[in-house]
DNA sequence: GGATGATGCTTACTTTTTGTAAGTAACTTT
DNA sequence: AAAGTTACTTACAAAAAGTAAGCATCATCC
């Protein structure tokens, strides 16, 4: 019943969990997945965000290079945040996760 | 380049992500995922973990229905903690974290 | 048989992270 | 010229996490 095994989780997993775990991190990634867009697109489409912690993990998503920061020069200068390939690489674990929600998900479970 | 979407986040994706997108979660169900274990096991499994929170996401994923807490009735009390179905399905996120995981992240990335 | 150790936590307190609300700077529309 | 939009930042409060110690229940050791 107990498997036993002394090993500790591997460090590329545990980077992965550390910054994929980050409250907001998923949401944000899912919805530039449905299309690049603007910070207060993603503001509006993530409910309950405060703009302050969405600037911070755009800064850090950046920082890491899942997503990238493209302002054109219009005049009215206009952000674009969207996926690099690291990120849209993450489109098995959306899905996954995707499949998981639908299968176990109810409404009983929010709170 | 900038694809609209005016839609919001699906709840269900939502509730997932809110929790397994809490600090820690993961990587306790990816340690339950390579045999069930005690307390103490996965204290030592997981790098840097307090006593104090490990203990709060254990209550958490049990009372959430991924994990499930047994005390067989020896002398020395033995506490094993092991997925359940719920929790045993999350094995398609799992294993595309640990590819996403292998491919991108190295070292350098850790912070 | 009292001392020491293991296990599975909890508690008190500090530090870090989030949230809230308001503010700002650049530019547009009315 | 006033009011609005976008993309943030800032100051302050609340919540979550980290730290270290404590505790109850057994078990073993001298």
């Amino acid at each position: 019943m107990c498997t036993i095994m002394k090993s500790t989780i591997c460090p590329k997993y545990e980077a992965a969990f550390s910054l994929l775990g980050k409250r907001w991190i998923g949401m944000i990634i899912k919805v530039l997945f449905d299309g690049s867009c603007r910070f207060k697109d993603l503001n509006e489409r993530i409910p309950n965000i405060s703009q302050k912690v969405l600037a911070e993990r755009l800064k850090e998503l950046e920082g890491c290079g899942l997503i990238q920061r493209e302002c054109g020069d219009e005049k009215p200068v206009k952000i674009i945040y969207s996926l690099t390939q690291k990120g849209r690489d993450l489109q098995l674990v959306l899905e996954a996760v995707g499949t998981w929600a639908e299968n176990w998900m109810n409404q009983s479970d929010q709170h």
